[in-house]
DNA sequence: GTAAATATTTTACCGACTGAAATAAATATG
DNA sequence: CATATTTATTTCAGTCGGTAAAATATTTAC
């Protein structure tokens, strides 16, 4: 007979370890207890405990093949410990405006099936998006011979202004109402966890599990799309604001009274750097008829165009400019530029690096590192996908501790 | 005979309850230990013994006025806690080009001397900058018949690149060498613990202990002197970036290839806001005499000078602009604009409220709190001083639980 | 085969925290 | 005025996460 009487430990700290544990192993692919131990600063008794747990529920696992002991060869092996891929099966959705993107992934990370989901409606009713995430859901599973029930969690990103920890929608470009809790709605219509957040942040957690930002603490992340975006990653959580609005890198002024932007205001680096400023540039030199992509304009000024070679310049300098700026502010390890489709060569060229050094104050520390990554047009949906591994971890920790005998 | 057997619990964690509640305890005045513990998420027996430990270190005492219980009046009356000033006695320096501005406060952050120690050079050797250190502490103890051993610890603020949890100096313009572990030349040097931090960081600390951030999580703090500086709080932590070099908001660019700064660059904010910014653009007008300081702009200004009333319109506009910069990334509760003596009421008018506000992307939301402080000019000794009793209230837990019976 | 080296697990114990019960100190009520 | 009621704080016994040290496991060196 259980006796139930004492005390759980406040819920905030409680689990942190096996979760740091859980996140090391998937930072480093394969990694033993010992160096686990080292690399958290704690015991290898707490290690032990930890990965037993985790074994036990089938998170972690322990790997046939063995590395070769940090000095010498003599002594116990280590034995590696790497992720339970196959337990867990999670689902990654970016609605957009016309299409919701889904990709099925593994616990690691490894795609395992995706679909694409066409809408009819850019903006949707609450309960609609909701059943469109429902039927886009059932589609993608039924490639795999699965339900939709099969799934340990489901993270969804929309453009907009979200709370994610109560997966409440300040507002979204893709749903017709302000201020709604998804967290009822989606209990109600699937059968696994649901979680919610903005889309930007989604691609931050993607670079951080899986991507550049593996094990980084501090990096930030700037997504090239139509807009500008910007995750940020600070002491390794992710930092939405005190209203859940912050990271408006691409509505950051970098002139005033500049150029008009989409949001209504002036000098906005999107209103220099957003596809639509390049386009709308380009209307004025001429080519007023059907130019319909950044990467006619690239086509177009490596043919020669000195126009549009000087569009997209303006366009790197003004990015170089506010990447600069990021880190005055921020100082961080490292920044990685992610875009999926749209050409952003004119981003990344030497001489938008040697704008970004000029205006970075000078120190003895060298300069962050600025990654590239060109994802594919899934990026977003990937990133939905990361997010969810996430969470579903740490629901899986706890399941852990209240079940436990 | 105790045997000393098992376990600290890691150095990370431990006693962090403690520090909470005395932190909460500082930042409500005085509170009753109810309080604290909803306030706290904790339980009443946790703060039982926090508060026990606290008292018996004589950092906590209990004040003899009640505060009325929440609902009705019956019932055992709450008592309050509040901070034991008297206790401990703690010295906040700054070191500017020609003085050391000394300030010793008790440990409510009471003034309890102040003092200025001339500079004969800007900048020295470390051993020179140590000893001149001593000196003006030594001073400054003379005046309340007390020596420096009876100091719980000194704080220093510097210009420049300084990693706090070491004591180390990347760089600084009062010290002729780069590179300085400063740990050990002042616990030679000094005979309690010192600590050194950069002087925009120590002025956020100063807000955030008794100031207008006082029990804010996230905020950031501008300050003006002749620079433009930025401390960042964040989940109630200073943010100090990977390489200690961050907040570099003056030197955020507002203007591609824009005016010249003193650091070289072209088009950093502070070339359109700092005082020399301002001096420079008066020679321009023609009152190229004696122009020295801001104050006499505004006099101008204020006396009908058109020219002078644009050149303090057009700072204030770019200073709007880089606030509004601020708002969009970080998605403050509060920005705290904290001046020492230079006159910056350009920098408040409505105008440039009106300028940040058109800057900030639109949200449901109210823009974030702008709150102005005009410090007297030991606005930079008072951080330093909040920082040394933070540093020092640790210390004290610390030594609480080593020395435990 | 035995010794030395290294990794992991077991054991015994510490300390922070908790819920429940006990205690303290006030007011309300008759 | 005694007693019930209410609220704040403390005490108590127990849980949980963590640790050091010892024990155990598994390898190579000799």
């Amino acid at each position: 007979m259980l006796k139930s009487k004492a005390s759980p430990v406040s819920l905030e700290q409680r689990n942190t370890t096996r979760i740091r544990v859980l996140e090391h192993i998937r930072a480093k692919g394969s990694v033993s207890r010992i160096d686990i131990a080292s690399a958290l600063q704690t015991s290898p008794a707490t290690v032990t405990a930890a990965t037993a747990d985790l074994i036990s529920a089938g998170l972690v696992k322990e790997t046939e093949s063995q590395a070769q002991s940090k000095s010498g060869k003599r002594g116990r092996p280590r034995v590696l410990l790497q992720l339970d891929g196959q337990m867990h099966l999670v689902a990654g959705l970016k609605v957009a405006r016309q299409v919701i993107s889904v990709i099925l992934v593994d616990f690691e990370g490894n795609e395992v099936a995706s679909h694409k989901y066409a809408l009819d409606q850019a903006r949707m009713s609450p309960q609609k998006f909701v059943s469109a995430i429902r039927e886009a859901l059932e589609e993608t599973c039924s490639q795999i011979d699965r339900s939709v029930a099969h799934l340990a969690g489901v993270s969804i990103g929309v453009a907009g202004l979200v709370d994610a920890n109560r997966n409440f929608v300040h507002w979204s470009s893709s749903i017709t109402e302000r201020n709604i809790d998804f967290s009822h709605l989606l209990s109600n219509k699937l059968p696994c966890p649901a979680f919610v957040d903005n889309d930007a942040n989604l691609v931050a957690k993607a670079e951080q599990l899986f991507g550049l930002g593996k094990g980084l603490e501090n990096f930030l992340v700037v997504t090239i799309e139509h807009g500008v975006g910007l995750g940020i990653v600070l002491d390794g959580k992710l930092y939405r604001g005190e209203r859940g609005c912050g990271a408006e890198f691409g509505h950051t002024k970098v002139q005033l009274d500049g150029a008009l932007c989409q949001c209504g205001q002036r000098g906005c680096l999107e209103a220099y750097v957003g596809d639509y400023a390049l386009l709308r540039e380009m209307t004025v030199t001429g080519h007023t008829n059907d130019m319909e992509s950044v990467s006619e304009i690239h086509d177009r000024a490596n043919s020669g165009d000195d126009r549009a070679s000087s569009v997209l310049a303006r366009a790197g300098q003004m990015f170089g400019l506010g990447i600069s700026n990021l880190i005055n502010l921020f100082d961080p390890e490292c920044i990685i530029v992610s875009g999926a489709q749209m050409s952003f060569e004119h981003l990344c060229s030497s001489e938008v690096m040697t704008r970004i050094r000029n205006g970075v104050v000078n120190v003895d520390a060298p300069l962050p590192q600025i990654k590239v990554h060109h994802w594919g047009d899934m990026m977003w949906a990937k990133g939905a996908a990361a997010y969810g591994i996430e969470q579903v971890s740490i629901l899986k920790v706890k399941e852990l501790t209240s079940n436990a005998p």
